[in-house]
DNA sequence: TAGACCCAATCC
DNA sequence: GATTGGGTCTAC
């Protein structure tokens, strides 16, 4: 009889520990495969973990244990889901993050091999059908037989489903003249691209990849201003490494924002290359998975998941605009792909490459101490000017249009000019929808989230209330739901109403709108960005979605309306944020031989997050942000955790997050600064109510033996839940 | 996480 | 006296 040791599908602290089922069947069961069991009146999926022999009786066993054992209900797999190095590498993120082990296993697995129950309804692999010839044997087949024969004899093999008669088909199988083979089918259909020589490089890029080659450490960051060619360094460095037999894994921050780098990859690598992320089907993800298990792709391109990507063999990692929030998972396990990328390399001795022309400042600050190896691409590779950048002051009456509140008499007329020479122009708004509150003007009623108590965006294509928190939306109503008047009124203003007041300003303009509600439908993104850059429209309007990546060569004015959205957000990041926003939204501008023009609207001209952004200086901002954080105690000089309590009786959570702190505080003494309790933006949501307490601190080993002491007791009483983030960003 | 279980409130 | 709703408990 086998003693079956697994994890259970639930990912809490609580049930984060092995439960032992038998098995008395004769198929083998081997550890790394799913098994279905019942567990608690249920049935639910299980991650074997430990396989054993025993020659005792059940009830011997259940004598010893104390509990009443199980049999498994059923075997999912035959072999492991996960080689050697992917579960050590599952171990040490649940240790690093503090995260239970199988939610760890859930986030690297596609849905169709996740050890969770959404996984029996998960696609599974689908297959071409093939017919080939086995036997060419003519006597006594009639005509139609033969022909059919003698048509799947002339190929190698035909695709069943192209063929037409399926009687024939069947007949020659009796006969065993032909026979069935199956393939499996890759149903993401990567574009195919005339292929691609390499470039020859830059005298800087040239000494960068030199650079990288001929050293010898782990992990490079690259500093390169937008324009700057860092992506034709990550095509060369990864041609060097495949000629050596290894493989690459390529990380974008969000493949539908940078198709120029997956085309880049299948231009040079045809054949060779797997893309993995959030856009594709269930089905298309799972093929690509299986693929590169397979060892049949050398190149993996894909998002942040993408770093679990069953690579074997790995000589680089490259992490593209490394500084992007998004490579930081938002929810348990809470990981950041940069993290688990030095996981990896360490594992393989590979490399790995940070690039961004505005690095992450703990990145940044490690590469000062040398931690990881500094590299600079400090020129646009045409020697392009950087764009004329102009900070208009949106609190002086005297820059202000009389005709438009949103728009300065400057951005006015440069937009004119633009559209005037027939060039192109990108205004960014990093706020999607029309109005950002809808009140009323008779009694104040504001129109609020019933989920969240955040104040409602007009969405006015298609005339909703949306809350940008959660996914709560209403259809608007044209009267005030408190007293009946009939008098609302819009205040703040998002994409939806720049496009609106620019077909009022210039009846004549072109214009079109990129943000997330665009991106609802998955193939617009593409075309919105296609038509822009074929010159289909003389104006973009667009949130932060089109600082990146892109390349317009016809535009020469980039506006940003309104720099202060972000810059006084309640976190610690807001001013890192907004410089890399700016930063990257201005680089847009002039990309080609026509000089660009860069205009910022701010109601703070001085701050120097908006100052050294216009001035595109990375290194100012760099040293003048590192006192900032120095002195508020924040990283890169310490480091944080937070910790985040629900329950659906609130008393509760203040009674228990204020003895966390408490016992915190005298636990850590000088290790570290406990803030809290903390009353989220967000208190309750959907009956639950939240409460959490940010840790800073200075070494990670004293905070951690207390937060394990802590998440065993909390997570031992009922109607509690507890979630660490190590390295959060939203504080 | 989610069903079981327990107890009290509530119905006519 | 039966039904409903909520809070709490437990899992191999």
């Amino acid at each position: 009889m086998l003693l079956i040791n697994i994890l259970i599908e639930y990912a809490l602290h609580s049930l984060n520990r092995p439960f032992t089922y038998i098995y008395k069947g004769d198929k083998k069961v081997v550890v790394g495969t799913r098994v279905l069991v019942s567990f608690n009146h249920q049935q639910i999926i299980g991650y074997v973990i430990g396989v054993t022999k025993s020659d005792k009786t059940i009830k011997e066993l259940e004598e010893e244990y104390g509990f009443v054992l199980e049999e498994i209900d059923d075997i999912l797999d035959e072999s492991p889901l996960l080689n050697e190095e992917l579960m050590n590498l599952s171990e040490e993120i649940s240790e690093y993050y503090l995260a239970p082990k199988i939610s760890v296993l859930q986030s690297m697995l596609p849905l169709s091999l996740s050890p969770r129950r959404g996984t029996l309804h998960a696609p599974k692999i689908a297959y071409d059908i093939y017919l080939r010839c086995i036997d060419e044997n003519e006597e006594g087949l009639t005509n139609k037989q033969i022909e059919l024969l003698r048509l799947i004899k002339s190929e190698d093999k035909v695709l069943k489903r192209d063929l037409k008669s399926p009687s024939i088909i069947n007949k020659l199988l009796d006969l065993k003249r032909i026979e069935i083979i199956k393939e499996e089918k890759r149903r993401l259909k990567l574009p195919t691209y005339q292929k691609e020589e390499k470039h020859s490089l830059t005298i800087d890029q040239k000494k960068v990849v030199d650079e990288f080659l001929n050293t010898d450490d782990t992990v490079y960051l690259l500093e390169g201003v937008t324009g700057s060619g860092k992506s034709e360094v990550y095509l060369h460095l990864s041609e060097e490494v495949l000629k050596s037999g290894k493989s690459v894994l390529m990380l974008v921050p969000e493949i539908a924002l940078t198709p120029m780098m997956v085309e880049f990859f299948l231009r040079r690598f045809e054949g060779k290359v797997a893309i993995l992320h959030s856009e594709l089907t269930q089905s298309e993800r799972y093929d690509e998975y299986r693929k590169i298990a397979a060892g049949e792709c050398q190149i993996v391109v894909g998002a942040r998941s993408a770093i679990f990507a069953p690579l074997n063999n790995i000589g680089l990692i490259i992490l593209d605009e490394e500084h992007v929030e998004t490579y930081k998972q938002d929810v348990t396990p809470f990981y950041h792909a940069r993290e688990v990328a030095i996981m990896r390399a360490k594992h393989f001795k590979a490399k790995v490459l940070l690039g961004s022309a505005t690095p992450s400042l703990e990145s940044r600050a490690r590469a000062q101490r040398n931690v990881y190896h500094l590299l600079r691409l400090p020129k646009r590779v045409n020697e392009q000017e950087l764009p004329e950048t102009t900070i208009v002051n949106m609190l002086d009456w005297r820059n202000m249009d009389r005709d438009s509140y949103m728009f300065s008499l400057r951005l006015r007329k440069e937009i004119q000019q633009v559209l005037d020479r027939k060039e192109q122009a990108i205004l960014l708004i990093n706020r999607r929808g029309f109005s950002t509150h809808v009140s009323c003007r008779k009694c104040g009623h504001v129109f609020k989230c019933p989920n969240c108590g955040i104040a409602l965006t007009y969405h006015k294509e298609d005339n909703m209330l949306k809350c940008h928190h959660c996914d709560y939306v209403e259809v608007k109503q044209d009267t005030c739901p408190e007293c009946g008047s009939k008098y609302l009124i819009n205040t703040g203003f998002g994409t939806e109403r720049i496009e609106d007041e620019v077909h009022r300003l210039f009846p004549m303009a072109r214009t079109l709108r990129l943000d997330s509600d665009t991106a609802k439908v998955r193939t617009r993104i593409a075309k919105v960005v296609t038509d822009f850059a074929m010159q289909k429209a003389d104006i973009l309007i667009g949130t932060q979605m089109i600082a990146k990546g892109h390349n317009f060569p016809n535009v020469t004015l980039v506006g940003i309306v309104l720099a202060d959205i972000g810059l006084n957000m309640p976190s610690y990041r807001s001013s890192e944020r907004a410089f890399q926003l700016i930063t990257q939204a201005v680089g847009r501008s002039g990309r080609s031989d026509k000089k660009g023009k860069a205009i910022i609207q701010t109601y703070s001209p001085t701050h120097y997050a908006i100052t050294y952004a216009a001035r595109q200086d990375y290194e100012k901002f760099y040293v003048r942000e590192m006192e900032n954080r120095k002195v508020q105690s924040y990283p890169p000089y310490y480091f944080l955790a937070s910790l985040k309590l629900s329950s659906k009786n609130e008393e509760r959570v203040i009674e228990t997050m204020l003895t966390i702190v408490s016992d915190l505080n005298n636990r850590l003494k000088d290790e570290g600064v406990v803030l809290g309790p903390i009353t989220p933006y967000i208190p309750y949501q959907n009956d639950t109510h939240v409460r959490e307490c940010l840790i800073k601190f200075r070494n990670y080993e004293p905070i951690y033996e207390a937060l394990k002491s802590i998440i065993r007791v909390i997570s031992s009483k009922s109607g509690l839940s507890i979630a660490v983030n190590i390295d959060p960003y939203d504080f």
